[in-house]
RNA sequence: GCCGGAGUAGCUCAGCUGGUAGAGCAAGCGCCUUGUAAGCGCUAGGUCGUCGGUUCGAGUCCGACCUCCGGCUCCA
C-alpha cells in the first residue's frame, strides 16, 4: 500500500503497516521522535495500522508548537500522573484523565482529602517514573474483559465508561498502571522532558453538580524545559495583562467586599464606559432601535408569567415587602419590555419594533463564580428585544448579524459563533423549538458564519447564537448573544393585529452585541493590554510643562484641545520632566506633549505612547487626532 | 454553592519554629525648576479581613464567618 507523506511524495509499506512502522522506513531518527501520526488531519496513536491512500504526517518531539503533539505527550503524562498517585494513595480511584488546552489533568476519588503540599511529593514519585522509564502498551479487549478487569480493580468509574463506551474498547498499560483509553499515547516516556503539576481542584464527575466531586489535579508537560519555561513567562505575561491588574494600576474601577462583584467605576473607567454607551446609543439609533427605560424592580407576578420564578429564581435578588408580597429586581430587561409592548393594541405596521435599554441588572451569580469585570452581579447589557412577525425574523437576525460584524470589527476581535440549543429546562413544545433552532441555523448558512453546536446549553425560553472570546488566560466567555423566543411573548399573551384584522402571535429577537459593558470592557482591555484606542483612552492627550515659566502657555494648550473636544490633562507637578514622562507611559496616556522654551503653538513636541516623536503645530494635531477620537466609520 | 489556596500601609510585598510590625512605590511637606521612562530630603500612614478561642503573651496556633485567587458548576 502507499501513503502521502506531507512534501506530496508517496511511500510505499507493508499492507496494515503502523504509523511506527512509517516512521522507520523513513527515517531511524525520525521513528525515535515520533510521538504521533496525523491521518488525513485526524490524530491517531503511532501503532495503529495505516491504509492505502492516506495522507500522514509524522508528529515528533520537535514538533513542540503543534497542539496534536503535545496532546500526545500530555496525555501520557496524565497517565503517569495516575500511576503515582495510584502508588501513593492505596484505595483511590481513577476517573478521567485528559490532555487539555495548556496541559492536562487526572481526576481522582481520594480515600481522603489532599491538599496542594501533597503535590511535590506526587511530582517527584512521577519523577521517579520518568528516570526509571515507561512505556505505553496497547491492547484490544472486548467489553466483557474490561468491565471485569476493572470490576477486580475496584474501579467503578472505569467501569461506568466501560458500560457506555461505544466501539473498539482498547487499554493503554505503563508500569503499574493500566487505563481505559481511546490513546493515543506515547511509544515510551522519553520525550517527556519537563513536567509541573500546577494545581488541585474539586470537579464533579462527569461535569455535573448532582455527582459526587472528586479531586483534579492539574500539570502540564513539554517537550524540553526551554519549553516549560517559555509557557511560564506566557502566564506572567498574561499576569501583566490582567484586566483586574490594570483597572487598579490604570485606576479605572475596583471591588469592595461590600459589594461583592458589583464594580466601583472611577472617572478613568467611567470614560471607558460612556464611550461605549455612546457607541451603543449612536449605532442603535442608526439601525431603527428605540430607546427605553423600564423598572428595575418587579413584582414576584411577573417573574411568575416570564417563567423567570420557575427557571432563574436562584440567580435573583429578591426583596420581601410584606408576607403577600415579594419584588425581584431584574435579571433581564426582557419580562419589562413584553410590559411595554402589551401596553396597547399594536398592529403589523408597528412591527418589527426594537427596544434597546443599557440597564442595570443584577443577577446573584453564585460566590466562587465571580471573576472580575467578566463575571459580576451588577452587570448592564447592550440589550435589545425586537418584536416582529413570523415572517420578519429572517430578515431582523440578518440586520443582528451585520450589526455584530460592524461592532466586532471596530474592536479588530474575532468572536467565535456557538448555537446553544433546547435546554432540559426549557419552556414550551419541541415543535416550537424546531422552528426557532431552524431559524437561528437558517440565519447562520445564510451569513457563513461557522460555529460550534452546544447542545442543550439555550435559555430556558429559546435558543441562541452566542460569541465567545478568550481572556488572556485563555478562558473563554460569552460576550454577544441572539436567542429567537416564542415562548415569553406567548406567556404575557402579546400579538399583533395582521392586515387581515386578526391577532397574530409575536416573536422577539433577545440580543445583546457587546454582551455586558464589564465583561466587554474586561476583556478589551486584555486583549489591548490597557493600551486602549483613542476615542476610549480615558486620556487622550497630556501636555507637561518643562519648568514652571511654561505653565500658563502649556494650560493654553490645554484649553485649546479642550476646546477641540479632546480628552486632555495638564501634569504641572514639581516632579522632572523623566518623572512625568514615565508616569504618563505607565498610566498609558496616547499623547504627551512636552512644552518648554523650544516649544510654541506652531511647534509642539508631540509623543506618542510608547516613544515616538515628532513636531507639530497644534492645528496639525487637531487634524491628526480628530478623526480617531470617534469609533471608525464616524 | 463545591474543592484547593490566600488576606499585613493606597499599591507590590517582607515578617523563621508565638514575645504587641517593616521595605519600595504612591501620598503630604520642603528643596530643586526640571527637555522625552524614576532629582533629593523629611513626615505621616497599619485595631495585621472580621468575630471568637488557646496562651502570661497571637500578624504568627485553632474554629467560624467575610472577601479575593485557581478550578468545578453556572452564565453576559
Amino acid at each position: 500500500m502507499q501513503v502521502r507523506l506531507p512534501d506530496k511524495s508517496l511511500l510505499e509499506l507493508p499492507d496494515g503497516a503502523s504509523g511506527l512502522v512509517a516512521a522507520r522506513s523513513i527515517g531511524p531518527r525520525l521513528a525515535e521522535q515520533a510521538v504521533g501520526v496525523r491521518v488525513d488531519g485526524d490524530l491517531r496513536d503511532l501503532r495503529l495500522p495505516l491504509a492505502d491512500g492516506q495522507q500522514i504526517e509524522i508528529l515528533t518531539t520537535k514538533n513542540g508548537d503543534d497542539a496534536d503533539a503535545l496532546t500526545v505527550l500530555r496525555h501520557s503524562a496524565a497517565h503517569l500522573l495516575a500511576e503515582a498517585v495510584r502508588r501513593l494513595y492505596p484505595g483511590v480511584k481513577v476517573a478521567i484523565g485528559p490532555a487539555i488546552a495548556n496541559g492536562f489533568y487526572y481526576d481522582f476519588d481520594f480515600p481522603e482529602p489532599i491538599a496542594e503540599e501533597d503535590l511535590a511529593p506526587i511530582e517527584a514519585e512521577i519523577g521517579r517514573e520518568l528516570s526509571e522509564g515507561r512505556s505505553w502498551e496497547r491492547s484490544e479487549v472486548s467489553r466483557e474483559e474490561a468491565r471485569q478487569r476493572f470490576v477486580n480493580e475496584d474501579e467503578p468509574y472505569k467501569v461506568e465508561l466501560v458500560d457506555e463506551a461505544e466501539g473498539t474498547i482498547s487499554l493503554y498499560t505503563q508500569g503499574e498502571f493500566t487505563d481505559l483509553c481511546r490513546g493515543p499515547h506515547l511509544i515510551d516516556s522519553k520525550p517527556i522532558k519537563a513536567l509541573k503539576l500546577t494545581g488541585l481542584a474539586g470537579a464533579y464527575w462527569r461535569g455535573d453538580s448532582a455527582n459526587k466531586q472528586l479531586t483534579r489535579i492539574y500539570g502540564t508537560a513539554f517537550f524540553s524545559q526551554k519549553d516549560l519555561d517559555a509557557h511560564l513567562e506566557r502566564l506572567e505575561e498574561a499576569k501583566r495583562r490582567d484586566h483586574r491588574r490594570l483597572g487598579i494600576q490604570l485606576d479605572l474601577f475596583h471591588f469592595d467586599e461590600h459589594s461583592p462583584g458589583s464594580a466601583f467605576w472611577h472617572p478613568k473607567g467611567m470614560t471607558i464606559f460612556n464611550q461605549l454607551e455612546a457607541l451603543r446609543l449612536r449605532e442603535n439609533a442608526r439601525r431603527g432601535y428605540s430607546e427605553v427605560k423600564t423598572p428595575l424592580i418587579y413584582d414576584k407576578a411577573l417573574w411568575v408569567t416570564s417563567g423567570h420564578w420557575e427557571k432563574f429564581r436562584e440567580n435573583m435578588f429578591l426583596i420581601p415587602i410584606s408576607e403577600e408580597h415579594i419584588y425581584g429586581i431584574k435579571p433581564m430587561n426582557c419580562p419589562g419590555h413584553m410590559l411595554l409592548f402589551g401596553s396597547k393594541l399594536r398592529s403589523y405596521r408597528d412591527l418589527p419594533l426594537r427596544y434597546a435599554e443599557g440597564a442595570p441588572l443584577h443577577r446573584n451569580e453564585l460566590a466562587g463564580a465571580l471573576h472580575g469585570l467578566t463575571r459580576v452581579r451588577y452587570v448592564t447589557q447592550d440589550d435589545a428585544h425586537i418584536f416582529c412577525s413570523k415572517e420578519q425574523i429572517a430578515a431582523e437576525l440578518d440586520g443582528c448579524f451585520e450589526y455584530l460584524r460592524y461592532i466586532y470589527g471596530l474592536f479588530g476581535i474575532e468572536p467565535r459563533a456557538e448555537l446553544s440549543t433546547r435546554p432540559e429546562n426549557k419552556l414550551g413544545s419541541d415543535d416550537e423549538w424546531d422552528f426557532t433552532e431552524g431559524e437561528l441555523r437558517a440565519a447562520l448558512d445564510r451569513h457563513s458564519i461557522s460555529y460550534a453546536l452546544s447542545a442543550g446549553e439555550g435559555s430556558f425560553y429559546g435558543p441562541k447564537i452566542d460569541l465567545h472570546i478568550t481572556d488572556v488566560l485563555g478562558r473563554s466567555w460569552q460576550m454577544g448573544t441572539i436567542q429567537l423566543d416564542a415562548q415569553m411573548p406567548a406567556r404575557f399573551g402579546l400579538t399583533y393585529v395582521g392586515a387581515d384584522n386578526s391577532e397574530h402571535p409575536v416573536f422577539v429577537i433577545h440580543r445583546a452585541l457587546l454582551g455586558s459593558f464589564e465583561r466587554f470592557i474586561g476583556i478589551l482591555l486584555e486583549h489591548t493590554g490597557g493600551d486602549l484606542p483613542l476615542w476610549l483612552a480615558p486620556v487622550q492627550v497630556r501636555v507637561l510643562p518643562v519648568g514652571e515659566g511654561h505653565v500658563e502657555a502649556a494650560r493654553s494648550i490645554v484649553d485649546g484641545l479642550r476646546d477641540a473636544g479632546f480628552r486632555v490633562e495638564l501634569d504641572d507637578r514639581s516632579e522632572s520632566v523623566g518623572k512625568r514622562i514615565r508616569d504618563a507611559e505607565l498610566e498609558k496616556v496616547p499623547r504627551l506633549i512636552v512644552y518648554g522654551d523650544k516649544e510654541s503653538p506652531e511647534d509642539l513636541a508631540v509623543r506618542e505612547h510608547g516613544g515616538a516623536q515628532s513636531h507639530k503645530s497644534l492645528h496639525e494635531l487637531v487634524i491628526e487626532l480628530t478623526p480617531l477620537v470617534s469609533p471608525p466609520g464616524f
